[in-house]
Formats: structure tokens, sequence, C-alpha cells
DNA sequence: CGTCTATTTGAATGTACTCAAAAGCGGTGG
DNA sequence: CCACCGCTTTTGAGTACATTCAAATAGACG
């Protein structure tokens, strides 16, 4: 349980971690089980936790005035997920984080973070190089996003992230990558052709 | 001089700052000017800094392979921009970071950087403060991108950064929105009508 | 099996794009 | 001072891509 955590950090950080403080970073995190459509977070609610999934996946998502749902972060097994802004600041988050299959994640509340901040010398640079590489992939993407159009995303999209081809509905994927499942659909078949 | 960067600081971690830490976070930083046009980024090449903006405007950009240049983010006084990824992996830039108009920066080069963080006790978290708001507003920056149309996002543009609309060229506008320069002029003029 | 949800397909529509050209604007040099 | 040049913005006409609306399949789950 504990490995899928240890490695994660050491490929954020790039160098092996103290066994000791890894413990002690371990204990301030709680395991915490969800059914299939639970929600570890929701729009409205101040968010508590920062997870770190150890078996399944979630997504994020937006819930635009129209009732649309507009898919914003997908995770699996050694992704972190939460609502970042609304877990730093207290407020009542913007962002649903909803399980797409049964997960098992790893749960740190504010309240142990600072605790981990303050007393594990790597943790503040892990979740600053941890954020920092989203941001930057998240750069990326926008870029990508307004530049080339929705065959090419979903090319990108498929080559980048395999796995989430396999186990994340295709209606989910589209509102990710800005289109309507319909026109993913035909981009599918189209791709076939090609093939 | 020094007073833009203290603000910025005492905005993002939300309490007031040593003035002797301070003092010593402001002698590792290095004053630049850069004319109008010049590279404060290169695509291809390390960046050395990270730069806080202390006068005037820059731009940084993606440039896809048929040439053409994508808008990834402005700056302008009181902001800090670099390219993110280049400068903490010591790996070649993808981005290229071009002065609107003439400025004055800070610029913190990765060893100051490092120093920074080692003896001053907020600047680590000062960093992963300021990353994660970047990240957070990145998010719901590319969630409305995905939802909305064109008209929609110059519009929330307009009204989240008017400062920009004064001072950066219409065609930069556009390719940040995701947009051509046509499309945008017609929207415009679409707008008028209306209000 | 029946129900509910997801995906596919078709036809018509709409938004933004391309190509092309004109108009506006700012700076420079005759 | 004005003519010219380069660059940005505007405008027009035709096109392409993605959307909407609608309906038919296909899959998943009890």
């Amino acid at each position: 349980m504990t490995s899928a955590l240890k490695e994660n950090i050491k490929k954020v950080l790039q160098h092996q971690v103290d066994e000791k403080q890894f413990s002690s970073f371990m204990a301030l995190m709680e395991e915490k089980n969800f059914e299939k459509k639970a929600l570890l977070c929701e729009e409205g609610v101040v968010c508590k936790y920062i997870y770190f999934i150890d078996k399944g996946s979630c997504y994020s998502y937006l819930t635009e005035p129209d009732g649309e749902k507009q898919v914003v972060q997908f995770a699996i097994e050694g992704n972190w997920i939460s609502d970042l802004f609304s877990f730093f600041s207290e407020k009542k988050a913007i962002y649903c984080v909803e399980a797409l299959e049964p997960v098992n994640v790893l749960a740190l509340n504010k309240k142990n973070f600072q605790i981990a901040c303050d007393t594990i010398p790597w943790v503040d640079r892990f979740f600053r190089v941890l954020i920092q590489n989203a941001y930057v992939a998240l750069q990326y993407r926008i870029a990508k996003t307004n530049s080339e159009e929705a065959d090419a995303r979903y090319k990108e999209f498929s080559k980048l992230h395999p796995q989430f081809i396999q186990r994340i509905p295709q209606y989910l994927i589209a509102s990710y990558l800005g289109i309507k499942p319909q026109s993913l659909s035909r981009i599918r078949k189209e791709s076939i052709h090609k093939a």
C-alpha cells in the first residue's frame, strides 16, 4: 500500500527519501475507500483533503450554469487529486471530484499537511514540485487546445495517456478535450479508417 | 523599486514579511532592463531566471511546427514570468518570453533561488503558493476555454484583465484566447453593437 | 429480459477559419 | 511636413469543422 506513494515521492523529488521521514509522512495520511460515483470533494463544500490514489480512478469537473459538466482532470493510481483552491484557501470548492471506479486513497488533511511541511524537510519542496509539474503540463495543454483541432488533440491525448483511453468513458474524455461525445465518436471512426 | 515585490510577497503569503529577511531576498535578485522585443527567455536555450516585472510587460509563447506563435501568458508590473519547466529542470526552454514594452525586471537565478529557499523561511512556501495560484487559475481557464464560445471568452478576459486590453496588441490576445485575429475583430464589432 | 446509460449515425445549422483585400496607424526619411 | 513603408485591424465571401437535434444501436446492470 505504501510503495506507490514512496515511488511517487521519489519520482517527483528525483532522489531517495529517508525511511523514517517517509514513515512519519505516511502516518499523517488516512486510508479511505470510496464506491464508484462517490464524491471525494463536492462543489460548494470546503474540500478537506488532498488525495493520493492507490487503486482505482477519479475525475474532477466543473458544473456550468446550464448543468453541463466540464471535466478538468483525470487521476488514476499514482496520481494526486483535489480541489486545490478549496483545500488551501478553505473556501467552498468549485469542482467535484468523483470516483470513476471503486477507489482506495491516502487522504491528507490540512492540519496534517501543515505538520508535514513543518516537520519533514522535503515535504514543502515535494508539493511545490508536484504542483509545478502539473502547472507546466497544463500550460502546454492549453497551448495545444488553442492551436490544434479536435482530432489532433484526441490523438495526442491517446498517445500521452493510453491507460485513460482504456478505463474512462468516452463522453468524459470528450468533455476533457472540449468537444461533444458525438464529435469524438466521429473522430474515432475517422482515425480507424486512416489507421 | 522594491515596494512592488514586497507587496507581491505580502499578497501571496497573506501576511507581512520580516524586513531583514526581505532585504536578504532582494539582495539575491538582479535588476535587469530589456528593450521592446528583447527575449528574456528563448526557445531551445536553458532559461536561467525567473523574472518579477517591476515596470513594463512581457508575454510567453510557443512556436508551432508551422511557425504559428501560440501565446501562453501575459505579464505586467507585479507579475512573475519565466519558462518554469526549463528553469527548474535546466533543460532547453520550449517557450520564448518576449518584452512587449521596455521592461525593468528583478531576475532570480537558480543558484540564488536555492539559497533563498534554504536560508529564508517563507521562500519555499511563497513559490509554492505562487505556482499553486497560477495552477488553479489555469485549470479554471482551460475549463472555460473548453465550454465557452470565443465571444464569452473574450468578454471574461476583458473583465478579468482590463489592463491587458489597453496595452496588448489584439492579435496576441486573439492567440491567447485560441482564435484568429480576424475573428477577434468581428467579436469586438459585435460586442460594440450590443453594448 | 428490461431498463438505463453510452455510443453511433444522419441531416441541418452555426461558429470560426481561410483567403483576399482594404483601411488604419505609427514611424522614418526625403 | 508629408509620402511612404511595415504592421495591425477590419471587412467580405466562401469553406470547414464541430454542434445541435433526432433517432437508432449497443452495452451494462439488476
